[in-house]
DNA sequence: ACCTGAACACCGTTCAAGT
DNA sequence: ACCTGAACACCGTTCAAGT
């Protein structure tokens, strides 16, 4: 029942099924769904906490920068997997079990590396930013006449000399928009650069709080 | 007619109102929408370029951290009177007519300031690092059950000894979600916070480019 | 206890018929 | 050209009736 509702995740996306659909794919009646599991709310849930206790946790031992660049790469790996999960699990945190045990790990990495009562804003900051980016990646991997529209919009300002910003943007997109496969590379690039922003960050913080 | 489909996102959100209360509000039937604005997506388009026009842009001559400082937190304060457009402005992008000349004026800024090449990259961590967090507000705002059972589900592990990190968590979610506006004064000083924390990694990156 | 099948109250969207 | 009103094809959810 639950396993059904994750392939059709992995295949639809978490918005992308009905309760109608996963019964049929058991084939059964939606009222099944509900006697068994509960509303589609409580499938989600399923949903989520399988995908979360499946994603890889980083070894204790490694330096802090590392464990949560290792963290933050590899989750993406999984989380962009199941359309859908990354949204729903930065907006509900910890509700689901299998988050429990990874915000109590990334904080003691933070807190053993020296962030002392920051290390939870510090967590807040590193897990929502990124899992907020899969989750963009997400909707423009569901709907990619999105980001087609973003480029046919810039091509159109890619040689305006009176908005030498826009068409640095659009030359940018130019470069990039070409072929599916440049895009996926860019895409995974850029989720790389992000996170290495944020580890900056965090890093600077580090070094104000030790220096006194 | 998009005066009150804006009148509506205020109340309800962008997802919290149906073609048939859009046409109710006017006194008509959900058929004139179509006739006039079209589907549900074209009066979506016409929100979001209404509210992004209404967004304040800081003054040319601010330097560039100060500029990005004021344009990100003052685009929070106009974005989160409109839920729900933060997220879709995240997707579109320039898209939104409005957003070019914003775009526009952001990369100028990051240019003049010295980022060169990259500056279009740092405007699309800092627009959409910073647009996702107002989504994530969002969502939080129109459902607040989401955060009470997060709150419900770390209060229960407040003392727990054997995962330290996550009691650390715990005790700042007791401290901060006491009552209503204690809450709202904790999100905004963690959007600042978020905010800072990506000016910061930005500022480590033009310390690298102006070194060489 | 579990499944069946219909029903309810909604959606967005379309369309022939009116004026 | 614009409005009317019904209809279509969907949703999630509920529930009495069956086994």
């Amino acid at each position: 029942m639950v396993d059904a509702a994750i392939r059709l995740t992995e295949e639809h996306g978490l918005d992308g099924w009905t309760i109608r659909q996963l019964a049929a794919a058991i084939r059964a009646w939606p009222a099944v769904v509900y006697h068994h599991v509960g509303d589609r709310e409580a499938v989600v849930d399923a949903v989520l906490q399988s995908v979360v206790a499946g994603m890889p946790v980083p070894a204790d031992d490694l330096p802090w920068r590392d464990w949560w660049h290792r963290f933050l790469v590899d989750g993406r790996a999984t989380l962009r997997r199941y359309r859908g999960v990354a949204r729903r699990l930065a907006t509900r945190g910890p509700t689901v079990p299998a988050m429990l045990a990874i915000a109590d790990h990334g904080i003691r990495v933070l807190r053993r590396a020296g962030f002392g009562a920051e290390s939870s804003d510090v967590y807040q900051v590193l897990v929502s930013s990124s899992f907020l980016m899969v989750a963009l990646e997400d909707e423009w991997a569901a709907d990619p006449s999105l980001r087609s529209r973003t480029a046919a919009v810039l091509a159109a300002h890619r040689d305006r000399e009176d908005m030498p910003g826009l068409a640095a943007l659009a030359s940018l997109w130019h470069r990039t928009c070409n072929d599916q496969e440049t895009l996926r590379a860019r895409d995974e690039w850029f989720f790389g650069y992000a996170v290495d922003r944020a580890l900056d960050a965090v890093q600077v913080r580090l070094d104000i709080l030790t220096a006194k």
